[in-house]
RNA sequence: GCGGCUGUAGUCCAGCGGUUAUGACAUGGGCUUCCCAAGCCCGUAACCCGGGUUCGAAUCCCGGCAGCCGCACCA
């Protein structure tokens, strides 16, 4: 069994990842959380709050999971996301129909299923393999669609990514935040994706968990005033220029971007904070590194992007965080679609003087003369500048028509204007982060198998910060007389907002094992010196130490130990090893 | 979607046409002043689903579903 097996077997056994719908024979691409999973997951995503919500100060939003048409013309899912295919109908390969008539139409995007598979038939075109006959165009979209309501009046359908939901929602973002960049949202939410054959478990789900920040900023000062914090971290640094060498490149985040390997100084803030995170929650440090996009992979309208990836046994370098500069291309695609203007209103330093041509049509003429027309016909003369203006006749374009107007039909003069500002479409600067493919990594990343004498001992060596269990109290003994204290000290714990596990069965080793393998990073046992002395016995995980502590500090010293205020070494009396007892 | 391999308790596996379906670990109960998966006793627990062949199917055949590996796909 390698490492992935066991670190997946480990996961479905311990109630940490269950395959979905078990019950009813289960479905390719979904997972349920079990009850260790789902904390685990609540932890790490609560963090992220910590890094991305509460740090920052953005607005955490919950948009809808199933979104409207509109929205999904505008980003281009529902043209980009839907293929249309076609399979040969002897060896069966699958082929995008569009690319099949490529060479016989020049927009073969325009074309409906029936129109793409009847030029194929027109033009006798068979399979490129084997020259078999191909099927009937179909469409496969990526995609989960639906109806809103009865009847068939309005599509809906599952989002392909939280981000949409920021973007929309930008007008009343902007007016929550006082009219004024930089600001940001941010979602952390379902979504869905109808792969054609997901695989490798949580790494390609159909339905998965992102978390997404869209910071709002202005195009003009791309730089960061939190800069400072990062720009001495280092890191491994996988740039284009890197990647044809072939080998990462270690720097700080300083001279990444005074290199110019990072665009500018706000997305390598944001690379910086994505790094910080995936540290805290227990990503593997020389198991990761940040590498760039290249030019063909890249969005057209992405300015820079940035991957997390982290190494997986088995499955090698997986994407984790992207983290973009996505430019005002969402935006302004929204305004396309919605027609609603989505820009900030920017002041200047100071107020501009200038001097601006206003030229006033002479409607009362013009009406009479052009009738419908004369509305265009005035919007054209209201455009022209100065030079076209002059003379005794004027000339303007109206519907591919050219009208003559006798000057004295328009009037212009020039007025000084005072400008206070201008309208900017902000720019974008996305971290993306997918939680499933995360949460896999903490796993994987914490495994760690020790020999204690002879036999192999399995651990997750979580972070206290992520440990679905914190603490378990366990009476060295399943009797009255020790149960009674144990009882007490995990009430008294539970009471201050502890994860705790409480148990008595088995022996105390084969409970310290099980614990070990759920990643508890603490143990309280209670034993007859509890009864004698008062005090009971912490044991760390990783270390397999263990001391002696009153029991009225126990709770003070487990809540500093938990996040690291404490030594464990320093928190009690130390205990010699079992063995030697 | 295509091709190859696979599917038996929670886990790993045996059984390869007729068995009360083997075992280990895990798990529940009991005994044992038991600190790193100790021991003893007793229990719970499975043939992926649906068809077919056969007197009889976990076993053979077909289809579905799921997993792994390649191919394709991965905005």
């Amino acid at each position: 069994m390698d490492k992935n097996e066991k670190v997946n077997e480990l996961a479905r056994r311990r109630g940490f990842l269950w395959p979905a719908f078990e019950l009813y024979g289960g479905a390719a691409g979904f997972y349920d959380y079990g009850p260790l999973g789902a904390p685990l997951k609540r932890r790490i995503e609560d963090i992220w709050r910590q890094f991305f919500v509460i740090s920052e100060g953005f607005a955490e939003i919950e948009a809808p999971t199933i979104g409207v048409e509109g929205i999904f013309q505008a980003s281009g899912h529902l043209s980009g996301f839907s293929d249309p295919l076609t399979g040969c109908k002897e060896c069966k390969e699958i082929y995008r129909a569009d690319h099949l008539i490529k060479h016989i139409v020049e927009v073969p995007d325009a074309l409906s299923n029936e129109e793409i598979y009847k030029c194929i038939q027109e033009n006798e075109i068979g399979c490129p393999e084997c020259g078999g006959e191909l099927s009937e165009v179909y469409e496969f979209n990526l995609m989960f669609k639906t109806m809103i309501g009865p009847g068939n009046k309005m599509a809906g359908y599952l989002r392909p990514e939280t981000a949409q939901g920021m973007f929309i929602n930008f007008p009343r973002l902007l007016r929550h935040f006082r009219d004024s960049l930089p600001f940001a949202a941010v979602q952390i939410g379902k979504s869905f994706r109808n792969e054609i054959s997901p695989r490798q478990g949580v790494i390609r789900l159909r339905e998965f968990t992102q978390a997404e920040a869209e910071i709002f900023i202005d195009p003009r000062d791309k730089t960061h005033p939190r800069f400072d914090e990062v720009k001495d971290i280092k890191m491994k640094f996988y740039s284009q220029a890197a990647q044809e060498r072939g080998e990462p490149e270690e720097m700080t985040f300083g001279e990444a971007v005074g290199r110019g390997v990072i665009a500018h100084q706000t997305l390598a803030y944001y690379i910086a904070r994505t790094y910080q995170f995936l540290l805290a929650v227990g990503v593997a440090p020389d198991k990761m590194r940040f590498r760039q996009h290249k030019s063909d992979e890249m969005a057209h309208y992405a300015a820079d992007c940035w991957d997390a990836e982290v190494f997986l046994d088995r499955l090698g370098w997986i994407e984790i965080v992207g983290v973009a500069d996505r430019t005002d291309y969402d935006l302004k695609a929204h305004t396309a679609q919605s027609k609603v203007n989505l820009s900030v209103f920017v002041n200047f330093d100071e107020p501009i003087k200038r001097q601006k041509l206003v030229v006033k049509p002479d409607f009362k003429a013009l009406g009479p003369r052009f009738k419908g027309k004369a509305k265009a016909v005035g919007e054209a003369l209201k455009a022209l500048g100065p030079e076209e203006l002059k003379g005794d006749k004027i000339r303007v374009m109206v519907d591919g028509e050219t009208i003559e107007i006798e000057s004295s039909l328009v009037s212009c003069e020039s007025v000084e204007e005072e400008v206070r500002g201008e309208e900017i479409v902000p720019h974008v600067i996305e971290p993306s982060f997918g939680i499933d493919r995360i949460l896999y990594t903490v796993l994987d990343h914490s495994y760690y198998e020790d020999a204690v004498d002879g036999e192999t001992r399995a651990v997750l060596r979580f972070h206290p910060a992520v440990a679905p269990i914190e603490v378990a109290v366990l009476p060295l003994m399943d009797r009255e007389e020790l149960v009674f204290p144990a009882k007490k000290i995990q009430e008294e714990l539970r009471g201050l907002g502890l994860r705790v596990d409480y148990d008595t069965s088995g022996s105390i080793g084969r409970r310290y094992r099980r614990n070990d393998e759920i990643g508890t990073p603490y143990e309280v046992t209670v034993d007859y010196e509890t009864l004698e002395q008062g005090t009971v016995t912490i044991r760390d995980r990783d270390s397999m130490l263990q001391i002696r502590v009153p029991l009225g500090q126990v709770a003070d010293k487990l809540q500093a130990l938990l996040c690291k205020a404490l030594k464990f070494e320093e928190a009690g009396t130390m205990v010699g090893p079992a063995k030697e007892e």
